[in-house]
Order: structure tokens, then sequence, then C-alpha cells
DNA sequence: AATGAATGAGGCTTCATTCAT
DNA sequence: GATGAATGAAGCCTCATTCAT
């Protein structure tokens, strides 16, 4: 019934005065947040009941209604407050390296490092946002068009560079997100790799020939045990 | 689409005297299945009532559960119909060529085409099949790794060949397929391009130097016009 | 229980001829009734569908409404026929013997070796027959009535006979039909007593002092052995 | 018929704070219950629809569920309810007198004054109970067996007290509870006596002298009707 | 007589959402 | 803000029965 460790907002003692205890509306939110984060990864978005969200996260009916208008904008809130954590996180790694390497290195660390720990997320994000209908669908491919945005967007500054050849980088961009995007559902479906991070150095290798980058000849296998 | 072509009884065409008025039964089943092709692409699974189906396919509820044991059973023999379809057309496809690059092209062209040809069954294999959750998961990544496991079939094949090196054939096949199917999707959801076959020539450039083979340097924009 | 062979016709060869194969429906019919008496002993009534009872006499819908205008019907056959059947063997077993005692002696041993022989019959007849609703409840206290109405003849044969006293023998007849029904009904149920005539020489003696016969002072536990 | 009186809170009349709203929810529920009494009781469990029951009941499809997991349990409710308050109300009539014979008239008239007074819960539990397939079957033996050890019981303890002789109790005890049941429901069925209460005197004769208890041929009030 | 595909009314149950307290 | 009982539209499926062959 109570705070259940409030994450978010739990540690700043200041606001001890605020109007009509915000601090608990927001715990309630919260873990309703947490709930559904946990309720919706493990079983679906149709597979997921109201209640099951309620009684997981201690709250009830009213305080559910009363923070989201339904069922569909509890788990678009979850999916909107997931994307731009993880493109900033992206962008943070591309803008710390300059080199294009290395940011693809960056970036591709980062992605699958985020993935890795949040294997929730990740199947809410990848896989339960799918085949949704109504107004899903568009707000699934303005996700992944954002994505692929972000990859164009490297890309063509790689060109920029002449660190690559000129081509068709929306294409390629879509295409990149769409091979790193199967790497992760195979890894949440079958668990395969055992760790997500497992991949990195075949798909960098993969990515970077795939945009005419020359990657050393080592054998993949010879480098997955030792590059990072 | 709708091909209404019994398969097991279509031969004879005088089919006079057809045993035990199999002629009916096949005949109704297949409206179903071609109603629920129609329905399940334009509303999803879930948003598809066994009614609409029905409906469509002018039949009855009666006859629905006489032909399949519940809503889920015709999915899956919708899906189970489409992927061997696929699955034999690519084979061939492959089967007609000895050089690896040509047969890369051809399987590519066919998979374009075919997808191209075919949005609903697209639609249904490649969105509607995603997040359904219970048993059809382990469906569906079977599916996808079936189709994964015929591009590492390729790539073996390839680096036997001596046409590309040796490298990690698994995690590589699974990246492509990812890579042509989220093209795909893209194509189904946002329209772009406006003819799938369209991504031919960058898609093709882009896997087989993600490989290691080298593609003459003609800019993709150019390829787009003469390749094919 | 299931004789599969005609019982009724299959006896008189002669009948080679008949118009249509008379034969051959008569088994149907049978071939129905004996299933239909299997599935409603194990599953009830409303347990039963309609094809069960077609898979089990391995034949078709329309043979089934063929033999028989519907559910309710085949139902009432079988129960239509085991009541005159055991109302027969009552009567002949009660002829055979003179004094009052004997006759009770002989009837009660023939309704629990019937029973006992047939407990499929009997669960259909005294169980599943119950709490049907409809017409069947009528139908049901007609037969329970019937059966009644032979025990008070009975009884109303021993008043005369001045073996027992005057008596409200339609009360004592529907209670002794009560008495013993129960406890075929304990033993179709709860499978006590393991054999079903063992409560022959306890339920005689209840039921015979019940009407002021007196009964031999052996306490019953003894007679219950070496009686029979 | 429909007593409303919230069993649970029934006693402070005043009941100005009542904690949680309780009272509307066991309002409900009572009423849900009082609906299904008389619709079960009218129609037999299999004739009963749900929708009856909500809408006699004044509730809706969601409040029923609410409050029941399905029909089924209603059902079981409303047996679980009917059967330690007569098993309770016999009890006490019993306790009430020390002479075993007194005790069978106090028991016997309490039995046929409940079940008359409550014509659909007799119907319920003697006879739309029985038949029902499923684990109801076990329940519905477990019940009568409750009520078989009851006159088991009280037959034990006659006998410990010399008032009669040791005998097969348990035989005899479902004997009578058999005979009883069957009073009652030939009245259910057919109306026959027009007051239940009437068949007292010949049933308590007729129970006193099956266990050897010699009844005075004083016609017990009157010999209703002068015997038939 | 028999076959079995087809029909469709109707049943049970689910669950997102509302609302009085 | 929170509670949880109540609502009711809608979905899935069953199954007795019909009917063309």
């Amino acid at each position: 019934m109570n705070e259940h460790t409030t994450t978010s907002t739990g540690t700043d003692a200041g606001a001890k005065h605020a109007p009509h205890a915000t601090r608990d509306k927001d715990a309630t939110r919260q873990r309703l947040l947490d709930a559904a984060e946990q309720v919706f990864a493990e079983k679906g978005y149709h597979g997921t009941v109201v209640d099951d969200i309620i009684r997981v996260s201690d709250s009830s009916k009213g305080g559910f209604y009363f923070h989201f208008p339904n069922k569909q904008a509890i788990f678009l809130a979850l999916v909107d407050k997931l994307v731009p954590r993880l493109a900033a996180a992206v962008d943070r790694a591309i803008a710390a390296e300059s080199d294009p390497v290395a940011q693809l290195d960056a970036a591709l660390r980062t992605v699958l490092e985020t993935f890795g720990r949040h294997r929730q997320l990740s199947k809410i994000l990848l896989i339960e946002a799918v085949g949704l209908g109504h107004g899903f669908d568009e707000k699934l491919m303005r996700t992944r068009g954002r994505f692929a945005a972000m990859i164009q967007d490297y890309l063509d500054r790689a060109v920029a560079a002449g660190a690559i050849a000129p081509q068709d980088t929306t294409l390629v961009s879509w295409a990149w997100f769409g091979a790193i995007n199967e790497l992760v559902v195979r890894w949440l479906a079958l668990g395969q790799p055992e760790r997500l991070e497992d991949v990195l150095p075949g798909l960098r290798a993969m990515l970077l020939q795939s945009v005419g980058i020359a990657v050393s000849a080592l054998p993949p296998e010879r480098r997955a045990d030792h590059d990072a």
C-alpha cells in the first residue's frame, strides 16, 4: 500500500511540504509504472489485465484510472519513457568519440548494454509493442524511425567526414536497425548468446564492412574472445 | 490471392465423382483461410474477431469450428502455409544459380517479390505474428530461426566455396534476416519505398559487403536503375 | 453389455429377404442405444454430447437422427426399456412365491441383483434421470411411482392376507422405494458395500420390521455373513 | 423468501459506520444468492442461465462474477449454506429431548417442517443437486452421507441406551435417509400429500418399527386419514 | 439408411472502465 | 487521491439439429 521504495523521488528529502502530498501521488504512479513494466514484459500487452498491474503495484482500480486514462496510456507512457532514455544514452556515447569507428563501437556498446541490462524494457520495446494494431502501429514505427534516424545521422556524418563512401544511408540505417534489433530479439526469446554483449564483435564487424569499412582480417571467433 | 483452387483435387478437371464430397469441405476450409488471411492482415490478431472471419468467408460459426479448433489454430494454419511456400521458393531460386553472388541476388529477389506481391501474408508473418504471447512466441521464433538457418546455410556454402572469409555465420544470418525483415516492415507500415523491390540494389550491396564481398563502386542510386 | 450383436432380432435367421435390409437398420439402432447407455452412465445426461454417442456407436449424425428425433428421445427410450424389464422381473419373482415374506425376499433379491449386474442402467435410472427438468421430471416421477405402486400392490395383498396389519401402504411403499433406492445409489456412488447384494439381509430385516413383521432376533452382523 | 438480512452484520442495528462499505457488498452477494435459490429451484441447474440470476437479482454480469467465480460456485454456495442450517436445526431438536422416541419425533418434525417451509431449498438439495456430474456428485454424496451420519449417530446412541437392539446402523441410517428423502421428493414433485407434515405419523411409525420399537396400535394422530 | 459438413442460437466468461464513497 | 464494487459490451466456443448428397 505504501511507497515500496520509491525509486525516483524517494531521496530528495527537501520536498516535505509539497501541496497535497505530491510525494505519495508520484509514488503511486511510479509503482504503477514499475508494475506495468514487469507485467507487460511477462505477459505481453494483451495478456496483461489491468488487475495484474493493480495487484503487482499494490494499488487499486481507482488509483490506476486516476493516474492513467486507460490501459493503452500506461503502456505508451512506458515506451515514451524508454525511448528517449536510450536515445540520449546513445547520443552521449557518440558525442564522446570523434572517430566514426569509435563512435559506432560506443553506440553499439551502449545499446547492447542497455538492452542487456533491461530485459523487461527490451521485451516491451522490441517485441510487445509490435503488432498491436490501432494507434499503436504508427507509434511504434515512429519509434523505430527515430532510431533509424539516429543511425542515419551518424552515417551521414561519416559520409561527410569521408570515412565511408556516399550511399543510400536511409536504407542502410533501417537495415542496421533491423539487424541489431533481431539479435536482441533472438537473445530475448532464445537466450542466445548467453550474454547479449557477446554479439558485439561480430555485429560490429558486419556493420562496418556493410558500409565499406574494411575490418581487420582476424577471424571473428578469435576476436570475440579478447575484443571488448 | 484467393485462389480457391482446391489443392488436393485441383487436377481432375472433370471431378464427376468426387469421393465423399471432399470438394465442398476443402472449399469451405479454403474460404475460411482466405478470409482469415484478409482479416488478420487488416485488423491484426487481437483485432480480429472470429465473427469477422465467418462473415468474410460467408460461412458459419459452426463451420468455422468444424474446420479449426479455435481462433489461434487458423492463424497458425495460415503461418504454417506461408512459411514453407516462401522457403521453397527461395530454395528453388538459390538452387537455380551456382555463383554465390548470383544466388543471393536470386534469393533476395524472390523474397522481396513474394512479400511485395502478398502484402497480407507479409503483414501476418512479419508483424501480426509478433508479440502474441503464449505458444505463439516459440512458434514465431522457430519460423524466424528457419529463415535464419536458410541464410546461414547459404553463407556456409559460400564460405566453403571460398567466396567469403570464414566468420560467425550464425550471427550474420540473423542479422541479415533482421535487416531484410526491417525493410519489408518499413514498406508495409510506412509505404517506403513505394515498390518494395526498390530496396534490392541497396540491400544487396550492403549485405554482400557485410560479409566481405567488394561491390562495384557505382553509387547505388545509379545501379538501382539498370540493375535487377 | 454392448452386445453389438443385435440382441432382439439376431436369431431369427428366416428373415433373409427383409425389405431394405431391416437387419442393419435395427442393428444401427441397437448400437446407438448401447452407446448411449454407456455414455449416459459415464457422463450423465448433460455431460453427454450427441457426438459421443455417435463415436462410441461408430455410426453417424445422420444415422442418429434417423433413428431418434433428438437427444432426449434416446435417453427416454433407454429408460423406457429398462423399467418394464425390471418390473417384469420383479413381478415374476413375486408370482413364484406365495408367502409374503418369501415374496419380499424374492423381489428384493431380484432388484438388487438386477441393479448389481447393470451398473450403467442403474446409474441412468436412479441418478442421471433425476433433476433433468422439462418433461423429464414427470417422466421420472411416473417411473418411480410405478415402482412404488408395485410395492404397494404387494403390501396391500399382504394386508389382505392378514400377514401385516392395515396401514398407510401408499406412504410405506414410497418409503420402501426410497430406502432401497438410496442403498443402490450409495453403492453406485461410493462403492459401499462392495457387493450390492450384501445389503440384502439388513435391508430385508428392516423392511419387514417396518411393517410389523417380527424378524428373528439374530444380530444383523451375524446374519450378514452367512445369510444370502 | 428473500430475507436480505445480511448474516454477518445483521446484529448491530445502528450500523452507522459500516467499515469499508461492506454493507453493499454483502447485500449484493445475498441478492444474488436469493435469486439463484429461486431460479435454480424453478428451472433446475442446467435450465438456469446466469443471466436469469442476474435479472432476478437485479445486478449485473460483472457483479455476479465479482462475487462468484462461476455458475457452479454459486450453486454450491447455496448448498453449503443449506446443509449446515438444516443439520444444526436437527441437532438442536434432538438435543432438546432425552427419550429416543421423542428425539426421533423432534428430528423428524424439524426436517419435515424445514423442507415443508422451504420448497425451493428442498428442490435444490434433494432434486437439482442430483445427477450433475463432475465434482458435483461427490459433493452431493458427501452431503447425503452427512445426513446419514447424523441418523446413524442417533441410532447408535439409541443402541447404547438399550432402546433398540444392536444392528447394522450404517445400513439403516442410509435407508432411513432414503425413505425420508423419497417422501419429500414425492411431495415436491407430485404435491402429495398436500401438507408435507402429514407424512409424519406414518413415517414415524414405520421408522420406529423398522428398528424394532413396537409402536402402540394407537393410530398416531388418528392415523392419517385412517389408512388408504 | 447413412454420411458428415454446415448452421446458428445461445451459453459462459472476461475485462476495460465507471462511480459512489 | 484512493478504494473496490459494479457495469455491460463483447468475445470465444458448444452443441443440438438440419440437410444435401
